[in-house]
DNA sequence: CGCAATTGAGTTGTGCGCAATTGAATAGCG
DNA sequence: CGCTATTCAATTGCGCACAACTCAATTGCG
């Protein structure tokens, strides 16, 4: 792993700061943007995103719900009981093993789909990014969380 | 704004999941080394971003600090009485603008620096990318958020 | 088979982000 | 000058992220 040589602490603290402030600007600013879009649709961002997989898949265990949403039972499950609340998805012990819970799309959960037609297309002209350059900045987040994920830092400093 | 005109929804779904999905792993993943790198200084990851203006500063009224970081009131109070608690700041009135709160290091907040200094190096070596590809990065993540800040979306699908 | 280890959801507690509101201090206008 | 409008911090309430833990169901090993 590079040690970055030629530049003092001073240097880095500042680089350092414009990354992270960069990458939680934007973060942010996806998300106020995705609040609006989905007000009406009574969604929060990661409900929006439990509902993706929802409806791709029909209905799927809250385990493999997490494994691609990368979250965990205690997000999950208090989120899954509002969206249960709201009428847009059931929830039920799986017969085949008693530990695992199954969620299922209501009608009412189906049919919010046509609704959202329209955000990905609103979202994505929202970014004012030409598409290549979102794919661009795509691959490159997803290099850096690779390596992120992969590093093993140390706890001491 | 462009309407993206050749695509269908259904493409646009996807490529819409995934850039929300690539920037909250990016999102995340930096969470959990900064975690990790933070733990030792007792410092939460917000709580470092308020630190690193305040070095720089060395003090600021709480205005200031929210103008800096994007962060609101909300945020603010109970994040800086936490700092407060953990000896690292002091909370004053300003005698000025009564309405005003000013923040300053303590000496046990400043002597925190040294103790950060490596934290930057050791982040920006754990994302495994070159400083240019950082710097690109950077770049299109400021593009980005300019142009979801400023886009008004209307409210109504 | 029987018991320990693992797995899957859920719960609790802490901290952050945002919206909305409160209350006090200041600024600005008639 | 006096009243209204604005500004600043703080608070409340809600939802999410993460860690640590509980508890039941299942798996697997001896």
């Amino acid at each position: 792993m590079t040690t970055l040589p030629g530049m003092a602490d001073e240097e880095l603290l500042r680089l350092d700061q414009q990354i992270c402030f960069s990458l939680n600007a934007a973060s942010r600013a996806f998300g106020g943007v995705y609040r609006v879009l989905l007000r009406d649709l009574g969604l929060t961002y990661p409900q929006y995103l439990v509902m993706l997989v929802l409806w791709e898949d029909g209905e799927l265990p809250v385990k493999r719900i997490g494994e691609r949403l990368r979250l965990d039972s205690g997000t999950l499950s208090p989120l899954l009981k509002r969206l249960e609340t709201a009428g847009l998805v059931r929830r039920e012990r799986s017969q085949e093993d008693e530990r695992s819970v199954t969620v299922t799309l209501t009608a009412e959960g189906s049919a919010l789909r046509g609704r959202a037609g329209q955000v990905p297309r609103r979202l994505l002209a929202a970014t004012g990014l030409p598409v290549e350059d979102l794919a661009a900045l795509r691959e490159l987040l997803d290099r850096v969380t690779v390596a992120l994920d992969s590093a093993d830092v140390e706890p001491a400093p």
